[in-house]
RNA sequence: GGGCGAUUAGCUCAGUUGGCUAGAGCGCUUGCAUGACGCGCAAGAGGUCGUAGGUUCGAGUCCUAUAUCGCCCA
């Protein structure tokens, strides 16, 4: 056995990560059965992201739970992902390079990215972007990895995806392709919100209300009989595409009005008056414009009132350059060509201009604060545009497939229970299906292909799929079966799907992803559905949906029994860290400061779902949590070595434990096992931290002061074996109590004594704690009754500013016959821990200590 | 505007189905060189449990209202 004189923290995450790889200490053994292994879905952290303490907190947290999983005896399979396919990737390499991705550039196979990032950005090929891409997340996947390890995560490495990979993408092509079959993936030409800035589609889940200011403007229409009305709005740019007016059908002020016409100024278009509940009287003149689109709501009176379409904004946020075919008025078309290819902005402001100057404007703009909807990752407003786009069936028009997914999320366990609301509002509150396809460029392609007729038109109707040998496939490069490649974009050829898929429908499949669905069939019965997935809050309207849709679909079932989901991390002032207050903690100067144990402390004293300030001074209490444990076991393990009145531990069997006092202390140890493991057993890992922490120190700070004098051989050499072996009973239970948290300190003990690593070893059980001991329950409170007694002697020494070695010349102690029966099967060990010369005991009502101390300076 | 959560000692938080004089850590004060640890040990001060009602023999815990903060969604 080998115990340092001077135990130290330092430096144990790299030796024990290293051994534990180099041993494959967590390598799953997929020989097992479905009901031997506990299956868990690690949400792949965004590589792209920055490293912060919010993915140090969760992934720790879930990592206790896989290796208490792991000491009860189940086989863990715990695969890490990283998400790196998508817009943040493409943002990074863009800043990262100084590069754009523009498809019209030819493929450059010698092209090395500049030194500095050039301004403006270089235009890059479709194909030498995506290889930076790749070039970036590789690298950022390593410093993730890293971190990962000097965490302790107890991954198994070597299952390791990335949703970009072609294992990930052939997934991804694979469940779509099925849901197409299924008539649940569908193409369709609707209008659909769209980012300018990064010309693509969005998803309602991607949406994000802002509070903008804005102005109305007041314009005046034309009524048939000439007279003008005033209509409000804030989009005047739009008034080109405005396709009919509306009230609310009970607004008296217009209803003789209703079913007339208006004739819109400037442009001399001439529209309907119709009524719609959604019309709000109260809001500017209670009449509003109707333009296609100007927002959802828009969208909805043009469904409903069957409207036709006049677009005017094009994809880019600019107004079309060609003057559209339904402006016929001379001045109409005049006015139009001023604002073509303008931005919305732009045009705003020129159409204002020229409406003041024909007296079509009423009065002053007025300034308003009203929500606009953004793209989460977006900084200007979202345009509508009509374009044609892949979407996948969500509930949010089919009752009944919201049904099932509403009862999904009743069968899913959720750790906090309450989460659930928030699946629950989310399922129900769905206006649309979900929108798939992304017109980005790193990301997974939709696998599919259109036939193009004679007249080179692609038949969107009856598009061409691959087979699933050929997943995972890119369009753009790859042909379908039956064409070649010089068909491509001929008359009676095909053409290539350029689109990508969204990052959700590749993620949403994770568990399909890490288990071998439809690749590896053994490996995928063996794991699914899966145990427990871990993840934030935030997501559940995003991961955690999409990932049970997805799962409805392929299997009928849940992807997983249980769900974790973790709090926030908060900064150590309380607020919500974000990168835009420049308040975000990274965790590797805290990993080196407290050591990963001191930082896996405070991350698994964050309650399940409850936020969690970046506290370092919690930090530093686990890192003293740690030396602690190093030094309270160099004590107990030290015991055995000094030669002299005291036993081997070889000779140290459970009959060597006879004293009350020991007896006691392991009936309080037996009843902790049972709290820890029912808490682990309930997801809720910080309670069975705060249990077994707290009973730690309690042994360290008493029990191990009372019975330090007898351990030494004061009383006879078989109450020090009785000491003896329960300390290290107590040492072997604890530290597998606190090995899922204190990783490298536990580990690093157990070395000392024990063969293998105790990351392996047995959960210790209650009936392990009280092995071979008399279990008399009439003892229990012989323990905490001799620390009570000692701690009135400290008490009494201390009032008196006096070394806690000072003899006790009389120490009298009172109270009921019962407890003084308990107090007397101590009585060694208190005489000798608190240096008490005569002890009394004496019987009275109440119990009490009387305390005299020797005199000052004998 | 709707939903959810939080509100307990100066700070960060426990308090599991209502039951004893409400706990811990940090910080603070005062001491202590004892053969694991001074990154230690002992003792102490510090709270009308956001507010107002209610149920109950009994409420930090349950109910209602309200305030403040946070998150999610409109």
């Amino acid at each position: 056995m080998q115990i340092p004189d001077k135990p130290s923290i330092e430096g144990l995450e790299a030796k024990w990560s290293d051994r534990w790889e180099a041993s494959n200490l967590f390598a799953f053994d997929r020989s097992r059965t479905r009901d031997e292994i506990f299956s868990i879905d690690t949400p792949p952290p965004t590589v792209s992201g920055s490293l912060h303490m919010g993915s140090v907190f969760g992934y720790v947290q879930t990592d206790a739970i896989a290796r208490y999983r792991r000491m009860v005896g189940d086989e863990v399979f715990y695969p890490m992902g990283w998400d790196d396919n998508g817009l943040p990737t493409e943002r990074r390499v863009q800043n990262f390079y100084g590069v754009t991705c523009d498809p019209s550039v030819p493929y450059d196979p010698g092209f090395k990215p500049p030194e500095d990032p050039p301004k403006p950005p270089l235009a890059i090929s479709r194909r030498n972007f995506i290889e930076l891409c790749h070039t970036l997340t590789t690298r950022d996947e390593k410093a993730f990895e890293h971190l990962w390890r000097t965490l302790g995560l107890s991954v198994d490495w070597s299952l390791t995806y990335a949703t970009i990979d072609d294992h990930a993408q052939a997934v991804s092509q694979w469940a779509f392709l099925s849901n197409l079959e299924r008539g649940q993936a569908y193409l369709s030409e609707a209008p659909t919100l769209w980012d300018v800035t990064f010309q693509t589609a969005v998803a309602q889940a991607e949406l994000e209300d802002r509070d903008e200011v804005s102005f109305y403007h007041t314009m005046l229409f034309r009524r048939g009989d000439g007279a003008p009305l005033r209509v409000d709005t804030t989009r005047p740019e739009l008034l080109p595409a405005c396709v009919a007016c509306v009230v609310h059908p009970d607004d008296e002020r217009y209803a003789d009005l209703v079913g007339t016409t208006l004739v819109t100024p400037l442009f001399e278009v001439e529209v309907p008056i119709l009524t719609h509940g959604l019309a709000d009287p109260d809001k500017g003149t209670g009449i509003a414009m109707v333009c296609t689109f100007g927002d959802t709501t828009d969208v909805v009176w043009w469904r409903e009132l069957d409207l036709p379409v006049r677009s005017i904004v094009d994809r880019d946020g600019r107004l079309a350059r060609e003057t559209p075919d339904w402006l016929t008025a001379l001045g109409g078309r005049e006015a139009y060509a001023e604002l073509a290819g303008k931005t919305a902005r732009g045009a705003r402001d020129r159409v204002v201009a020229l409406m003041s100057a024909n007296g079509d404007i009423e009065g002053d703009p007025r300034k308003i604060t009203h929500a606009v909807k953004f793209f989460e990752k977006g900084d200007k407003p979202l345009e509508i545009v009509t374009s044609r786009q892949w979407y996948i069936r969500n509930g949010a028009r089919d009752p009944e497939l919201r049904d099932k997914l509403l009862a999904a999320g009743r069968q899913l366990v959720w750790h906090p229970q309450f989460m659930r609301e928030r699946y629950d509002d989310w399922v129900k509150g769905l206006a649309t299906d979900w929108l798939v396809s992304r017109q980005r460029f790193f990301g997974v392609p939709i696998p599919i292909w259109y036939p193009l007729d004679d007249d080179g038109q692609a038949v969107v109707e009856r598009p061409l799929t691959p087979t699933r040998e050929m997943l995972p496939v890119d369009p753009s490069s790859h042909t379908p079966p039956g064409y070649g490649e010089a068909q491509r974009g001929q008359p009676g050829g095909f053409v290539g799907d350029a689109d990508v898929m969204d990052t959700w429908a590749t993620s949403s499949l994770t568990p399909q992803i890490a288990t071998g669905w439809a690749f590896d069939e053994d490996l995928l019965w063996r794991t699914f559905p899966m145990d427990l997935r871990p993840q934030g809050p935030e997501i559940i309207r995003t991961w955690l949906f999409s990932t049970v849709l997805r799962a409805e679909y392929e299997h009928g079932t849940l992807p997983w029994h249980h769900v974790t989901l973790n709090g926030w991390v908060l900064d150590p002032d309380r607020k919500k860290m974000s990168k835009s207050k420049d308040n975000v903690v990274t965790p590797m100067p805290l990993l080196e400061e407290f050591g990963a144990d001191g930082v896996r402390y405070w991350a698994a004293r964050g309650r399940p779902g409850t936020d969690t300030a970046a506290d370092p001074k919690q930090m530093r209490v686990g890192r003293k949590f740690a030396i602690k444990i190093l030094n309270v076991s160099r004590f107990v393990l030290g015991l055995g070595e000094r030669a002299g009145a005291v036993p081997a531990p070889s000779e140290l069997g459970p009959r060597a434990i006879t004293e009350p006092v020991d007896r006691s202390l392991l009936l309080a140890l037996a009843g902790i096992v049972n709290e820890a493991t029912s808490a682990f057993d309930d997801f809720d890992y910080a309670r069975a931290l705060e249990k077994v922490e707290a009973f730690f120190w309690d042994v360290c700070d008493h029990y191990v002061e009372l019975v330090k004098s007898r351990a030494y051989g004061a009383t006879g050499t078989q109450a020090a074996a009785s000491a003896h072996a329960t300390l290290r009973r107590v040492l072997s239970i604890l530290l597998r109590l606190l090995a899922p948290f204190m990783v490298f300190a536990t580990e690093e003990v157990w070395s000392w004594w024990n063969e293998g690593s105790v990351h392996r070893t047995g959960w210790p059980s209650a009936a392990e704690a009280v092995h071979g001991t008399a279990e008399d329950t009439n003892e229990s409170e012989v323990y905490p009754l001799a620390v009570w007694v000692l701690g009135e002697i400290n008490k009494a020494k201390s009032a008196q500013h006096r070394s806690l070695r000072t003899p006790v010349s009389k120490l009298a102690v009172l109270g009921p016959r019962d407890h003084l029966d308990l107090i007397e099967l101590a009585h060694a060990d208190i005489e000798a821990a608190g240096s008490v010369i005569a002890m009394e005991l004496d019987e009275a009502a109440e119990l009490a200590v009387e305390v005299d101390l020797a005199a000052e300076d004998s």
